[in-house]
RNA sequence: GCGAGAGUGGCGGAACUGGUAGACGCGCUGGAUUUAGGAUCCAGUAGGUAAUUCCUGUAGGGGUUCGAGUCCCCUCUCUCGCACCA
């Protein structure tokens, strides 16, 4: 055994190795194991690996190897996310095809994955960008089209003006900026393909209750996306006219208290509604509402503007007239885009009323007691009902009470009322109780090239044909002369013998669909490939699947909370309802991983704190830091920096930590080198028969086994860590004591070994070869998880704290069979107690069992 | 504005259902060994204090309790998500 332990030459070796024993190929064996499937979120081929990365693909491997030992039959497979923009915009500057531009990203991030020593099942890795994965696309693609789940319409969408491509609703931020350029979007309206994901919307939002490995704040996320609201529709009567106005609502029950109705500006109706006197000013008013919502999303809030129509619309409960407005605050896409106003009870009407001085009727009497919480001041009405002060009101009134001014209803409270009111609608005809969601239909195509292309025909007399299963993938084209210049039509469009294609059905000419998909779509299903990723005949043997699905552990980022996660709950309940694979949840388990930061001085002096990705050209490479010191301390010290849920500023200090963490372990085995090859460890002990020294090196081993153990399936792989540190210092401490014997000392040492493998694995194989000798030959994964010794975690000694008046002010140590009178009497004695409770009055004592006694003494 | 989460030494972070706050690591200080060390080992390290003493301390303020980082109320700060969703 060396005196040092050498990463450079311990690291490719067992990563040779493990190669070779196959050791990370799931699905070998017929032993009967259970099946473990964990999956990290593959990575978009940016070129190389970076901190952050490193995090992810550092805890999936953890938990692969821990699984692994603990007699799983571990499926950990990684491929690339490898359509998308990039490769095409390097295309343009760099020339060339974006396929070898990724290509030769896909291989530098694979030697990298190699280099840390992470396993995976190479041998179905896979890429979306290649024919065999991307024909199964266009498939799935296929297969929603069959089921009615894709279908292209003309709408108003966010366009992103600098990729010049549409972007999904999910893929526009808050401010407005597409997610992937950061440009503000515009809306743009134009023919699209779109996959009806809200048809799923009530699944997808019930199940979420079964996701109880998901976290709480995933699960939260997703469901105010989805966004159920129950309300009902009512049907209002235009005036002078034949037309009627539906609108959505969940407050039904402030129907009285209607002194107008909203149309947004794109409502169909508005021109129809609008009189002669209000024409050109609703058509001015439109047309600037366009152009605000293409100049900024956020502008709004508080500040609605409107014009009146000149038209009017029934109330049907009381048979009063009520204006008609158009006005921005109501958006065209969400409900009906139209709503009935009631100032008295809803905020943005209420601020409306009071910019354009339309009339507040109060229908609620707010109990007294919840009057304040609201801001809402209670105010004077004329006889109808009325608000006489608007302002006076000061917000509107958002709390339960009870109803006024509501005709027969008065009394009532709103709640109940809510329900009668919605009878009442059916009843009559005017209304019906719905459901209405804040998702929409998921817009899938890209006006850019470097993606799967949609496999359709359009003919002239045909129309739309989906180009038959056997005739895919409908491949990119390749060669040097594609122009991928993005002119807000795909560069297929421009590629003439790609586009024109005789039709499949009348052989007509036709062309093909110039569009590609959303490379959302490619990952939207990914994991369920990797069950049977070398398959050219199905998209996946329905046995493999049934067999390694649902994935037992994701891990990934939060950022894909909403966006990849919802896609791959969709896909994979249609593929579900297809009849291709008996789960209905691709993933069982969901772990998100905190992002690595870095600090950032700017040019200003100012510091910013930004998640590390390449597109910020923020990133730090792996590979330097590994080569500096070794995957495993690299690991190490990622893994111990924080727990790792949580966000963590990269910083290299710390790796010291590591690397001396390592070569104490390292030493104490070559300390003990002679003692192993000469005698086998007994692996328990009766603890009667040690030495107080073997004993407490016995009893730490055994609280290690258990801490980590139990820290590992809790992800708080940081705390297990530092069991591991302090298993070692104490091992130093006591090798200087005489009486340490060799059974003891090697039984640790051997058990040690199992415990760094999941943490440090090419320096725990390292070690375990040492340990068995060179003509030894199996993994040291091969091993079992070591089991804690439940005799060794008892104590024979128990020390209390001891608390005078809530005050620690002693510590006791007693046979941890004493009873409580025991304990409380050595505890009234004591001396130093006695120094606090002289002179005083012992009025309480609690004696909490194996942790304080608290005396109260006056 | 709504929803979720968080605030603990110089730093990263520990602390199970209320029970000795600061585990473990980084950094720092002192010592040992060494030709030398950014190697190794030992000791110390929340603040105050002469103290192996006592006091004060988990964003701030109140409360419950023998006992509060942990539970309750109020305030402040930060992060994330949604953002006129009717």
């Amino acid at each position: 055994m060396n005196e040092q332990y050498d990463f450079q030459l311990a690291e490719p070796r067992w990563q040779a190795f493990w190669e070779k024993i196959k050791l990370s190929n799931a699905g070998l064996s017929d032993t009967g194991k259970p099946k473990y499937y964990c999956l990290e979120m593959f990575p978009y081929p940016s070129g190389d690996l970076h901190i952050g990365h490193m995090k992810n693909y550092a805890i999936g491997d953890l938990i692969t190897r821990f699984k692994i030992m603990q007699g799983y039959d571990v499926l950990h497979p990684m491929g690339y996310d490898a359509f998308g923009l990039p490769a095409e915009n390097a295309a343009i500057k760099n020339g060339g095809h974006p396929k070898d531009w990724t290509q030769q990203n896909m291989n530098a991030m694979h030697s990298a994955f190699k280099k840390m020593g992470i396993l995976y099942d190479w041998d179905r890795e896979l890429a979306t960008c290649q024919p065999e994965y991307y024909k199964w696309t266009q498939y799935l693609f296929l297969l929603l089209y069959s089921r009615g789940l894709a279908y292209r319409k003309e709408a108003l969408v966010n366009w992103d003006p600098v990729d010049q491509t549409v972007v999904a609703n999910e893929q526009v931020s808050a401010e407005g900026c597409s997610w992937r350029s950061g440009a503000l979007v515009e809306k743009k309206s134009i023919v699209q393909w779109f996959l009806k994901i809200t048809d799923y919307a009530d699944r997808l939002l019930q199940d979420l209750d079964r996701l109880e490995h998901w976290p709480e704040t995933v699960r939260t996320m997703q469901r105010n996306w989805i966004g159920k609201s129950r309300g009902v529709e009512i049907e209002f009567q235009v005036t002078d006219s034949p037309d009627k106005i539906r609108v959505f609502t969940t407050r039904p029950d402030t129907l009285f208290g209607m002194t107008y109705v909203v149309l947004a500006p794109e409502h169909p109706l508005v021109h129809a509604v609008t009189t002669e006197k209000y024409r050109s000013q609703v058509t001015e008013y439109c047309k600037s509402a366009e152009k605000m919502s293409e100049i900024n999303r956020l502008a709004a809030t508080e500040d609605k503007t409107g014009s009146p129509t000149g038209g009017y619309v029934v109330n049907p409960v009381n048979g009063e007239k009520v204006p008609i407005w158009v006005a921005d605050y109501v958006i065209g896409s969400y409900g009906t885009g139209a709503v009935f106003a009631c100032p008295y009870g809803d905020e943005r009407d209420y601020a409306f009323a009071c910019k354009y001085d339309l009339p507040i009727r109060k229908v609620i009497e707010p109990a007294q007691n919840t009057l304040i919480e609201n801001g809402f001041v209670n105010v004077e009405t004329d006889e109808n009902g009325f608000v006489i002060d608007k302002k006076s009101m000061q917000n509107a009134c958002v709390v339960d009470g009870e109803m006024v001014f509501s005709g027969e209803y008065n009394g009532m409270s709103n709640r109940d009322f809510w329900r009668a009111i919605a009878d009442r609608m059916e009843k009559e005809g005017w209304g019906k109780q719905t459901v209405t969601y804040r998702l929409r239909d998921w817009l899938v195509s890209r006006q850019r090239f470097w993606g799967a292309p949609i496999p359709i025909i359009h003919c002239p007399s045909c129309g739309e044909i989906p180009v038959h299963t056997d005739q895919l993938p409908v491949r990119l084209p390749e060669g040097d002369n594609i122009d991928y210049m993005p002119k807000g039509k795909s560069p297929l469009a421009a590629h003439s013998e790609w586009v024109n294609v005789p039709c499949p059905k009348c052989g007509d000419a036709a062309q093909r669909d110039t569009d590609t998909m959303d490379t959302f779509v490619d990952s939207s299903w990914y994991f369920l490939r990797f069950c049977d990723a070398r398959n050219d005949n199905a998209i996946f043997d329905q046995k493999s699947a049934n067999h390694w699905m649902p994935v037992d552990q994701y891990i990934g980022g939060v950022e894909h909370a909403i966006l990849h996660l919802l896609y791959a709950r969709f896909i994979q309940k249609v593929v579900h309802d297809h009849g291709l694979t008996e789960h209905s949840e691709p993933f069982k388990a969901l772990f998100t991983q905190g992002m690595v930061q870095t600090r950032q001085i700017m040019p200003d002096g100012s510091e910013i704190v930004a998640t590390m990705s390449k597109s910020k050209g923020n990133a730090v490479p792996v590979l330097p830091f590994v080569q500096e010191y070794g995957s495993d301390a690299a690991r190490l010290t990622i893994l111990f920096a924080s727990p790792p849920d949580r966000d963590m500023i990269w910083s290299e200090e710390g790796v010291d930590g590591s690397v001396r963490l390592m070569s104490r372990i390292w030493r104490l085995y070559y300390n003990y080198q002679d003692i192993f090859g000469k005698m086998k460890f007994p692996k328990t002990f009766d603890l009667s028969n040690l030495n107080p020294t073997d004993k407490s090196a016995y009893q730490k081993l055994h609280w290690a086994i258990k801490k980590i153990t139990d820290d590992m399936s809790d992800f708080h792989f940081n705390t297990a860590i530092a069991a591991i540190y302090e298993l070692t210092n104490l091992l130093y401490k006591l090798k200087e004591h005489d009486d340490l014997s060799d059974p003891v000392m090697g039984g640790i040492l051997e058990t040690l070994v199992l415990l760094l493998g999941p943490f440090v694995p090419h320096f725990a194989e390292e070690l375990w070869r040492q340990i068995r000798g060179a003509t030894y030959e199996k993994s040291v994964f091969h091993q079992s998880w070591p089991k804690y010794d439940p005799a060794a975690l008892i104590k024979e000694e128990i020390t209390y704290a001891i608390q005078v008046n809530g005050k620690v002010r002693a510590q006791i140590t007693v046979p941890a069979d004493s009873d409580a009178d025991a304990v409380k009497k050595i505890a009234l004695n004591f001396p130093k107690v006695q120094k606090w409770t002289g002179g005083k009055k012992i009025k309480r004592v609690i004696v909490v069992a194996k942790k304080l006694v608290s005396i109260v003494a006056k």
